[in-house]
DNA sequence: CAGAGCCGGATAGTAGCGCTATCTGTTGAT
DNA sequence: ATCAACAGATAGCGCTACTATCCGGCTCTG
């Protein structure tokens, strides 16, 4: 396929295209003459990658770049792939790495990852995200807030555990790596709209009179966990909190 | 104060302390004359509120200055803030809304929350950006990735339950209001780092044989859940997962 | 086999965002 | 009286993610 058909097909224009080619996001065609490369279905494939990383996942055009080659290696290993991608999309700018405010919420942190017996580095960037939000939460004098971390933590836990199985449980390297990336970058956006989302529905059941919540189709009990989830963690999902 | 000293106490320079005022994220300091103005502590709060938002939580100006206004609203209630803080961030950037594709998705994530009778309006734009990144998902081929939605809905539920409850506790409106902003905006930022962190552990852990994990002091067991967590809640954090 | 039009590659330009610099006239501290 | 600091306004800058234009070569059509 020729470039004007990749672009009609994938919705993104000539130019753009040529722009990703540019950076190294998009491998070049083969070339079939001194001013002419074919395309085919695997470029079609990667474009709807780049765009989903970018357009989706709000990663940069380095971000998207760094985590697209680590996919290209070949013999980066899964776990190895998740480092890269978790580094890529952290980026650099912090807060002031060099105040004790900051410095206490990175230890605090780490300490939280170490008391659970997480298998990360010290110096692993997520560290210093979390110390970014951590300080400013601090500052900002919303100390409960912090307290809420190792429950965080917990949660996060179980839902990493899940993902990882899932994608481990593919078996074929290529698609064992697309789906970590995958599942790392737009997993995030569609938790965190859920987060806002249910928030949204805690605030209307606590803060809203009973008889003046809109009319809702009563709730399916049971149905919406996929075969295979454990009672402990269906009764878990309904414990502490307030009745419906 | 005057505005060097606001400056020099928040580390934040002049001329961006003027663009905040300009953009009316920051109010005027009270005027003690034709081109004089002093300010309080509240300005120098804001300042550090502003930072977070923008630096740590990812704002853009425009969202930030839409939040806070919601926040300046004396009347507005807690959770009406909410949606005007969720609105704000979700920003309009999305892909394709009339492709049958998106829509499906939409579809998908709408009857999610139908089916938990979750009490959000069926226009809440946390749907389109969900929708944004399941069509993204489903158009690369991570369908499975796809069916963990009800599981990150369950465990989205749970929290923002606990994170209001939280913030519901402190009774005073501003206190509230701000928790509220600083929960839902630095909380996601804590919230998405853990996930990474706790992905990489659940990575080495699945794909590093064991004898290679790096050496670290044992977990400690029980001790880092807040009180008041229910047993179900402690029992449910260590199913589901291979032995470690 | 001519010529219209698409091709790859290169260079230059653009729009928006988040500041930053400079200028003007005024004011308060010394 | 002097002079740095001030409020307010206008203009400019650096970065990112494209977008436009140009060029000589290719290829498809008639």
């Amino acid at each position: 396929m020729r470039i004007a058909e990749l672009s009609s097909r994938s919705g993104i224009s000539i130019p753009s295209i040529k722009f990703y080619l540019r950076e190294g996001l998009l491998a070049p065609g083969e070339a079939t003459g001194r001013n002419q490369a074919a395309y085919t279905d695997e470029h079609l494939h990667r474009l709807r990658l780049i765009r989903a990383l970018i357009d989706v996942g709000g990663l940069s055009i380095a971000a998207a770049r760094d985590v697209l080659a680590a996919i290209d290696e070949p013999d980066v290993t899964g776990h190895e792939l998740l480092g890269a991608a978790s580094y890529a999309v952290a980026g650099s700018p912090r807060r002031d790495p060099d105040s004790p405010a900051w410095q206490a919420a990175r230890a605090e942190v780490v300490e939280l990852a170490r008391r659970r017996g997480w298998l990360v580095p010290d110096h692993a960037p997520q560290f210093d995200v979390a110390a970014d939000a951590v300080a400013a939460l601090r500052t900002l004098g919303q100390d409960d807030i912090v307290a809420m971390l190792p429950r965080y933590a917990d949660t996060m836990e179980q839902i990493a555990g899940q993902e990882v199985d899932l994608v481990v449980a593919r078996g074929e390297r290529m698609r064992m790596v697309e789906g970590v990336v995958t599942s790392t970058v737009l997993g995030e956006i569609v938790l965190n709209a859920l987060r806002r989302l249910a928030q949204e529905d805690a605030s209307a059941r606590r803060l809203i009179p009973r008889d003046e919540w809109p009319q809702v189709p009563g709730r399916d009990p049971g149905c919406d966990l996929p075969p295979g989830t454990s009672k402990a963690a269906k009764v878990a999902g309904s414990a502490d909190r307030p009745p419906r």
